[in-house]
DNA sequence: CGTTAAATGCGAATGGGTCGCAAAAGCTCC
DNA sequence: GGAGCTTTTGCGACCCATTCGCATTTAACG
């Protein structure tokens, strides 16, 4: 019987009272796989789709299964502790995954390199105020994104594009 | 040998021109079935999913085939004379479209009654040009969605909430 | 018109996501 | 710290939107 605690167990402890929070309002049950799937989320850097999230979780527990991992993202969505994000496409049709604690911003997708940019400005605040004045709407979630290219694809499109001029003449 | 022309028709001589224009730039031909999409898509009020727009097409040629739909769907974003939205998922993972020949806005989407809203606000357009000022990102395609609850369904929310905690008391 | 590259129809194949059900695991209350 | 009830999981079959490869047709250019 190993009573040893990982740091990723201890730091656990602090976690639960708010997961458990969260999650067990509104009658969810705090189960093993849950608690693995949000830690994986949460301690993420990047923006992880299903597929990489189901390929992190069996890395520690082999036995999940796809649809848990799809309930629990359904789950977390409803509960308002991630958000979905498509990036444009960019890369077919999946949907990406990150965390709501991170502070609030939007997506720009670069159509050239790939690379996802996180940007904010308090405009986006102003704006979602002002939607709310003027249609009565009552925002939940707001998905804000762009695609087209980042700065260091457009110097380099600009560069090849007057290559391409000098050539022509 | 028909030589009547449907209203339709000779409307289509007026949009013929500014399609010819952009289908034909990049080597697209101006083909029987993309006019037809193209035509459907431009005069549907509201927002079309790729099954609809088969439905539709079909109706009046019942040989055009679903995969040629999704390819000119492909073409017409390329082209930028459509726009994709998501809509929130409210209706599954599929897509829908517009023609962005109408004035930008972007798209509210109630959860509850499944309306979708447009809106717009000079706010927006300042956000845009915020992000490529601040980023140095050349936005091609921009989308903003909300999910939420529209006027009506919060009235009616908020008045059974006051009946539920009426009950409670 | 004939030529040629591009587009279409077709049906099979993908891929992301969902479902129904039996077994397993949380919670609650004692 | 179990009994009993309810929720959740694993599982595989399934679904639905979209894509693909290929043979045939068609638009566009001369
Ligand atoms: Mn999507
Ligand atoms: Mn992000
Ligand atoms: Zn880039
Ligand atoms: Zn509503």
């Amino acid at each position: 019987m190993r009573m040893g605690r990982k740091s990723s167990e201890s730091m656990n402890g602090a976690n639960r009272s708010y997961l458990a929070q969260k999650l067990t309002k509104g009658g969810a049950r705090l189960t093993a796989q849950r608690k693995m799937l949000v830690e994986i989320i949460q301690n993420s850097t990047g923006h992880l789709d299903a597929a990489s999230l189901l390929r992190l979780a069996k890395r520690r527990d082999s036995r999940i299964h796809r649809a848990t991992v799809y309930r629990t993202l359904e789950l977390l969505k409803r509960l308002r502790l991630i958000d979905e994000l498509d990036l444009m496409h960019l890369e077919g049709e999946k949907h990406f995954y990150e965390p709501r604690t991170r502070s609030e911003h939007f997506h720009l997708a670069c159509f050239r390199c790939g690379k996802i940019l996180e940007h904010n400005t308090p405009t986006f605040e102003r704006l979602k105020k002002e939607i709310s004045e003027q249609t009565g709407f009552k925002i939940e979630v707001i998905r804000l994104e762009a695609g087209g290219q980042c700065e260091e694809c457009r110097a380099q499109a600009d560069s090849s594009q007057s290559d391409a001029s000098r050539a022509a003449r």
